[in-house]
Order: structure tokens, then sequence, then C-alpha cells
DNA sequence: AGCGTTCGGATACAAGCGTATCCACACGGC
DNA sequence: GCCGTGTGGATACGCTTGTATCCGAACGCT
């Protein structure tokens, strides 16, 4: 056999630039061969690892999905014995774009999800992302209520509902530049204040 | 001269038709020749009346937003003389996609958005809009604190932004078919709820 | 009535797209 | 050593796209 290429790397190298291409010039400007440059590969490489374009795009949107979870758990588990208070900030403001990486990551996100709303292929792949997330923060509130961490008289789904769709509208705001990051995360803590009552600290 | 079209319906049936391909098939979808069918018109009478693309798709975005701005208007003044809570619930109530129509307008809507947050050339067509949507509602909230309608230790601009980003948010999950519309508005109301206290009803 | 302008059908063209094919090269097992 | 398989460069094909052009038909004005 000839020289093996690792084409788990290969293959996160290509669907790396392609996320570089659609948060900075939008998912209608990813061309195989606009991958394929942007890599500094060529298109036959591109073709080889992935058999054709929704592969690709398949592919970029379970890798942007895998950052997205991981950054939301890796912040998540940095401090494990929080309140809950603390907890949903740090989870709900993983999702807020505060640093350019995390800004291009949500551009690229936006710009799958308006496709995968009037695209039925896409549409599998990252709809149970978020519905996860909402699992996760409503069976933690439910805990803190049982625990007397939070007022019993909440209904926690709806809780959980209303400050993930709050989270993902600020985000929008900020990727639009209607307003800072620092902006969204003041309002998402006066929610937080709220709802929770202020953090212990 | 020869029989004269009327260049403003025809224009409108042609953006009309833009916006139906835009909000069941994506922007991707949208082409010349593709309005042209839809239209039930030629390619050449598409060019005839859009120079380019760029300019009948500034046009389609014009279009969408004055739809938008209509059914908020229209539902605002369907009824002055609203309480503060009314007026918001109204109001945000007006941005959610509740029927087939507003549904589809915020499917093209999600679509411009997300192309114009990597096109520059969109952005500045659509952003004055829920600008205009904050300062009204920041201005007409001030005004009810200031008559006593409304807690006055409210911030009136933090509170406004943090509905608009709740309802966009939620409009979001409707969108993706992980909500009904009932569900959003019945979150929307335990917001509005808990800032400005039940409904007089 | 005729004419010039407005409207629109038919067609052409180059560019860019996804995809397919041909071929050179590298290299580990026999 | 050499052979077959994995890897990838170069190139081509058919299609769709935006845009341009040619030309016929309609109709108000003088």
């Amino acid at each position: 056999m000839p020289r093996r290429a690792d084409h788990e790397q290969r293959r996160a190298e290509l669907t790396a630039a392609l996320l570089r291409i659609a948060s900075t010039r939008g998912l209608q400007a990813v061309t195989m061969r606009e991958v394929a440059h942007e890599a500094g590969a060529s298109l036959r490489v591109v073709q080889y690892y992935f058999a054709d374009k929704a592969t690709l795009l398949t592919a970029g949107l379970a890798e942007l999905a895998g950052r997205l979870d991981r950054r939301v758990r890796g912040r998540a588990a940095a401090g494990t014995g929080l309140t809950v208070r603390e907890a949903f900030e740090v989870v709900l403001g993983s999702i807020l774009p505060t640093d350019d990486d995390s800004r291009a990551d949500a551009l690229a996100w936006a710009a799958y999800y308006a496709v995968a709303l009037t695209d039925p292929a896409l549409g599998a792949g990252g709809r149970n992302h978020p519905d996860a997330l909402e699992a996760y923060l409503t069976a933690r509130l439910e805990r803190a209520q049982g625990e007397g961490d939070a007022p019993r008289e909440l209904d926690a789904r709806t809780e959980v509902v209303l400050l993930l769709a709050l989270a993902n509208g600020l985000t929008a705001s900020v990727l639009g530049r209607q307003r800072g990051a620092g902006d969204a995360l003041h309002v998402l803590r006066h929610q937080l204040d709220r709802v929770l009552g202020p953090p212990a600290s």
C-alpha cells in the first residue's frame, strides 16, 4: 500500500476550511473548488475524501455541531459543583459569540440553520443538538428545585425554553452587530437574576 | 407610446413570486428564471423590470420589510388605547409566525438575514427595521413608567432588548418546528406577566 | 394612418458549478 | 524488485447561472 494519509485529519482540515469559508463569505460561497483552495489542496482531494457536495456539507455540519457541543461541555465541566444560577450562566453564556472563534462558529451555524429551514436533507443533522441542551437544562433546573436551590413555583420547561430562545435571539443580534457581546451577556444575567435570584458569590 | 403596463404592480408580482420561492425552497433557489416561471412570466420580463439580480434581491427584501412593517403597524393600530402590557403582547406577538402567511414571511426573513450576515450589500436594507421597533417599544415602555403603568425600577432599554431577542429566538424555534406557535406565545406571555404584571383584562 | 417608443418572447454566450475520467507517482507485501 | 493499491494532479463534460442581444408586437400621439 502507498503512503497512507491520515484520513481523519485530512477530512478535519477540509471541513475546517469549509467552515472558515461559510463563516466569512456564507454557505453559498462554499464550492468544492473554494474548499480545496482554502485548505491548500486540489479539487481532486476534496472529491477523494467526500463523495459529493452533500456529503461535504453534512460533514461540515457535523464538525460544527461537535465544536459547539465541545464548547458547551467544556465550560460546563470547567466548574462542576456550581449553583444552578452559575451553571445556567456558564452554559447559556457559552452560546453567545464572545470571541472571534465562537463568533465564526455562530455565523456558520446561522448559515446552516437558514438552509436547513428549507432543505430537509440538512435538517436532521442539527436539530437534535439544541434539544439535548434543552433536556439537560430542564433536568438541572428541576433537580435544583427539588433541592430547594430554585423557586419551586417555576415551570422548569417554560423557563428553559425561554432562556434558550433568549440566548439564541441575543446571539442573532450580536451577529448582526446591533449589540456587543457584553450587552448581550448583561441582558442574559439580568434575566437569570430575575428568575433564579442573584448569584451566590 | 405602447400599452403601458403598470410597472408598480408588475414589480410587486415579481417580488411576491421571489418571496414565495425564498420561503419554500430558500434564497439559493431564487434565480431569475425561477422567479419568472413562478410569476408566470418570461425571463426577459424579469430582466426588464430589474436591471440585475442584486436589484431583484434588494427589491424582494424591501417588499418583505414592508410586509412585516405593515403587519406590526396594522396590529398595533388595531387597538390604540391599549395598556402597555396589551400593546407589548400585540406587537411582540405579531413577530411570531402564527399563520401560514406570517410563517412564510418569517422564513424568507430568516433566509435574508443569514445571507446579510456575510454579504454586506444586503445588510443595510434590513438592519434599520428591528432598530425602529426597538426604539418604539422603548419609548412606549418609558411613557408607561412615567404614567405609573409599569414598574419604574425597570431599565426600559434592557427589557425591550430582552423581549425582542426572546421573540426572535422563539420565532426561530417555531420555524425549526421545535415548538408550535401556541407554545411560543405562551412563553412570551409568561415573560410579559413577569415583567409588566398580568394583563388588565 | 403611420411612426416611434414601450414591452416582452426567443435565443445566445461566457463563467462557474458538481461531477467524472485519465494518468502519474508513492510505497508496503510478496 | 516489482506490482497492485492508495493518493492526488490535470483536465474535461454537461448543466445552470447571470447577462446581453436580436427582433417582433402593441399602442398613444400627431
